[in-house]
DNA sequence: TGTGAAATAGAGCCTGA
DNA sequence: TCAGGCTCTATTTCACA
């Protein structure tokens, strides 16, 4: 129910926070949206308590930080059980994400970071004791993320009056 | 350079800005940590500018804020283009995420974010504008993240004094 | 590591659609 | 009635020693 009033101001905001969520005041996204920051500041309470905003957090280079193993483990598990795993997955050490997937086998796709391979074939042997099937492994060479475009007013400046 | 000597203090900012980047202040890693807050900020530059901490990002609900579908694009690369595709990719909107593979095939994963079919559909023929090959493209139900364990002091609480 | 100046966030109030 | 903008106070940050 709290899904489709965003507005650009919003987007703005989300755009702004995407960039960086930590060093950007409610000031400076008044200055890019004609706001005040007072105004800034409660649409992101908004935000947050309508959950379009789920967290802030640091992206950390692994291998940098004396873990430079990152895999991507493709799971199967039952459909009706795979929903309630992942937050159990999710507590596992060494587990950075997890994500349902559409299809009909390798529905669980889990993203481990390590220090050898031993943390990881730990994890999958987890997983194996959970009753999924670890189907693939992949090594991940490198791993970059970008704010979505589509928030990003400058590069949307068609409709504006 | 800037390698292996994370100590455990520097583990815990790690683990403390990946809970809440935007929230956290050095006074609360301080006591922690039991050090000051003017330490943790200085520990929090360093990791900074050694590229330990990439940036700080607002997790979005895309969802929430309109944008329901979320999409794995499995691409092909010639190995010695791949790496120089990566930031072109990224520019694309609607891309919030690329991923290097070690593997033969589909050595290129992208995550796309859309409104519609057809916004995912444009991505997929930029992509083989580029001389990309698109394998395959998976729907992603529910995508959740979580901070890395082994950045956590309470989880590893072993040798300690 | 600790101290003082500047900036930022949060709560309450007021205005206008 | 509610969202935007203003003001005041408590925190937090930054630069300095």
């Amino acid at each position: 129910m709290a899904g489709e009033d965003i507005d650009d101001v919003d987007k703005a905001i989300l755009y702004a926070l995407q960039e960086d969520a930590r060093n950007m005041s409610s000031g400076d996204i008044a200055k890019r949206t004609g706001t005040s920051d007072s105004t800034v500041r409660k649409r992101i309470q908004r935000l947050e308590s309508d959950g379009v905003v789920k967290g802030y957090s640091a992206s950390v280079d692994y291998g940098k930080s004396g873990y430079p193993l990152r895999m991507l483990l493709y799971c199967t598990a039952s459909i009706p059980k795979r929903g309630e795993l992942v937050p159990e997955i999710l507590e596992m050490d060494g587990v950075v994400a997890v994500q349902e997937l559409v299809t009909g086998e390798q529905n669980l796709l889990v993203t481990a970071v390590g220090e050898t391979d031993s943390d990881i074939t730990s994890i999958a042997q987890e997983l194996l004791d959970m009753g999924l099937t670890v189907a693939d492994e992949v090594l991940v060479r490198t791993h970059e993320t970008t704010p979505f475009g589509k928030f990003d007013a400058e590069r949307h400046a068609e409709n504006d009056s």
